[in-house]
Parts: structure tokens; sequence; C-alpha cells
DNA sequence: CTACGATTTAAACGGTCGTTCAAACCTGTG
DNA sequence: CACAGGTTTGAACGACCGTTTAAATCGTAG
């Protein structure tokens, strides 16, 4: 097996435990146990906890900057943008490394690992509040403080992976929709006065 | 000083230092150094760390059930519920006990404590759907998954505590109405038209 | 002032966990 | 078959942390 695929899979072990136990709370043992390795083993992949840490936040913030990327550049109205990224972002959350992105406890990174992980997101959220702004300027979306409305949209996105039961009723799918029809929904009907 | 004063204290201690590193990231020496005492004094007021994250979320659902049933009886419409119950959530979060309620990771508490926690939260979660529920009979709200919408406007609140600062341009107050306007928003306004 | 209960301290204990390391193992090439 | 590089193991370490305990200290009623 190709030592990059085994790196990945210790992102999913690891990712699922963090989310499971919170970064402390998840023992070096515990990721590598899932996988039948000993957990000497990972340190041949990664040289300590914390850069697992670090490269489950990296892999989906790439992720999810990528699309951002992509959506900024099309050619559609801002509530249709906001939707895409609310799919893409939910797809994400529930279906890649298990309720990463911006979930993973990311105080726990040191300093320096933190700021390139704060770098990314703070891109991630000003297109977001891009969109939301010209929304509003398009007299799409109500007038309001949009870090509030992006604070509020995000908070509820990735408060899913407390909440979400891969063996429950919902699919991701139907998450992504729902929580899009209510999240753009609320952000535009006020303007339909 | 009264011995259930000494224990509020702790509260809030342990609640700010579980806020900022997790329940297994927080040391027991770190929340009593805050308040100038050696943590073997804490074991005079609780039996065990783990005693103490669940006096945390008692402490706070208490106050927020007390809140629903009151609000729940109010002879008011559904988005007005709504709109006080989320003033007074963000409120409790981010003034009271710093950013407990749900945010504080009870799945580290074992299981006959996590199950009583869990079932007030219960009795929240029912108060609030039975709330959608009405507004959406009544015609104040779009129409769908209660149960989508509620964890929505739960995650959104919830993720608060994870990104505001008490030194920050906002208050908790212009938070909430932010917030409030956002999540029911909608009603206000159609109720107008 | 004394005595007693409530409170606080400081030190020690076990246990867990992240990390290291030398040795063993595996796999494919010459 | 022998060798070499990459991979895995298992044990050991040192540090940290939750908890216990016996003794010291404090505050107050008599």
């Amino acid at each position: 097996m190709a030592a990059t695929d085994r790196r990945t899979e210790i992102l999913k072990s690891a990712a699922a435990a963090f989310r499971r136990r919170g970064y402390h709370g998840a023992s070096v043992d515990e990721i590598a146990s899932a996988l039948a390795m000993t957990k000497g083993n990972l340190y041949y992949y990664f040289r300590n906890k914390e850069d697992i840490l670090y490269a489950c936040h990296e892999y989906s913030l790439d992720i999810l900057l990528l699309l951002m990327r992509e959506v900024l550049d099309e050619p559609i109205a801002a509530d249709e943008k906001l939707r895409k990224l609310i799919l893409a972002f939910v797809h994400l959350i529930l279906d890649e490394l298990q309720g990463t992105a911006l979930t993973l406890d990311p105080e726990a990174l040191s300093p320096p690992l933190f700021a390139k992980v704060i770098a990314k997101r703070d891109e991630f959220d000003r297109g977001m509040r891009a969109i939301i702004q010209q929304g509003m300027d398009d007299g799409l979306f109500a007038k309001g403080d949009p870090k509030m409305m992006e604070f509020a949209m995000m908070g509820a996105v990735n408060w899913i992976s407390k909440w979400f039961d891969p063996s429950g009723p919902m699919t991701s799918q139907q998450i992504g929709e729902s929580f899009a029809d209510y999240l753009v929904g609320q952000a535009r009907v006020a303007a339909l006065k």
C-alpha cells in the first residue's frame, strides 16, 4: 500500500477519534488500534499527535478552499452560491474526514500551526461574507450584519457533526438540503415583502 | 464565604477552562489556580473532575428548562416565543457559565450522568420543536422538518461560544438580536406584508 | 484564650499517555 | 539465496494528571 494511502487512512481514523473524544480525549493508541496497527507505527508516518491534527485540518480546508474559489467564479446569483457551498460543506463534513474542517478543536495546535489553519479559515470566511454582502447589495437578502449571518450559518453547519448518526434515518444529502433550504431561505425571505 | 458560593465560583472557572481546552484538555490544577486555590482543595467541594463537569451542565440546563416552561405558557405567537428563547439562550451562554449548556462536551461523562444530561436536553429539544411545529401550523414559518430547523438554530447558537470574544465590539445583547433576527426573522416581516 | 469543626495545604500515589528506539520483519531486486 | 530499504513491533521512558491523605491552618462559639 502506498505511503500516502496509509497516511489518509490514519487521518480518517484520527478524525473519527477526535470527533468522538476531542483532541486531548483521544489517545494515539486508540487511533492506531482502529487500524490494527501499533501506536509506535504511527510515528513512522507523522512526527507527533499534533501533526496528525494539523493534517486533518489542512486536508479538509484545502478541499473547502478549492470549492470556494470555484463557486466564487461561477456566474450565478448569491443565493445559489450559498446553497452550493452549504451542500458541499455538509457533504464534506459528514462523508469525508468525519466532521473535520472547523470542528476539530484547532486551539489544541501550537501557535505556528494554529496560525496556518486560521489563515485558511479566514480566506473561507471572507469568501462567505463577500457572497452574503453581494446578496444584500443585489436585494436578494435582508440587510444585516454579514459577519453575524455567516457565523450563524457556519455554526449551524459545523454543529451537525455533534448530532449526526450515520445509522440514523437522514442521509447527508437530505440534511444538506434541509439546511440549505432553511439557512438560505432565512436570509432571503425578508426581502420579499 | 458560603460553601455554595465557593462551588459556583469553581463552576465558573471550570466552565471557562473546559470551553478553552475541552474537558480532557483542561487540568484540575488549571481550574484551581485561576481561583488561587490548590487542586487538592477542589476535592473538598466536588467528588471528582467529572462531578464538576456534570454540575456545569446541570446548572445551565436547569436555568434553561425553567425558562422554557415559562415561555411555553405565555400567550404569544410561536415566533415571539422562539425569539425570546434565543435571546435568553445567547445571554446564558455568553454571560453566565462561559458557554456551557450544550457546548461543554457531555460525552465525557460516564453513562449514568450522561443520561441525566441527555434527559434534560431532550426536554428542551421537545419544547423547541413544539414551538416550531406550532409556527409552521400557523403559517408563520415555512414548512419543513422541525427537527432539522431546530438543529440548525441550536447549532448556530451553540457555536457562538467558539468565536465570541468578550473584549470584541459586539455585546451579547447585540449578538442575540442579530441571531434572533436571522434565525426566526422571516416571521416578523412576513406578518407585515 | 481554648477548643473544635470547617477549610486548606503539600506531598505522594498510580495510572495513563505521547514519544523514542533498537531490533525484527517483510518484500522485491540482483 | 542474499541483501537492502522500507515498515512494523514491543518494550521502555519520562512527564503529566486525577485523586488521596494526613497534617496544618483558620474562624468562631463558649
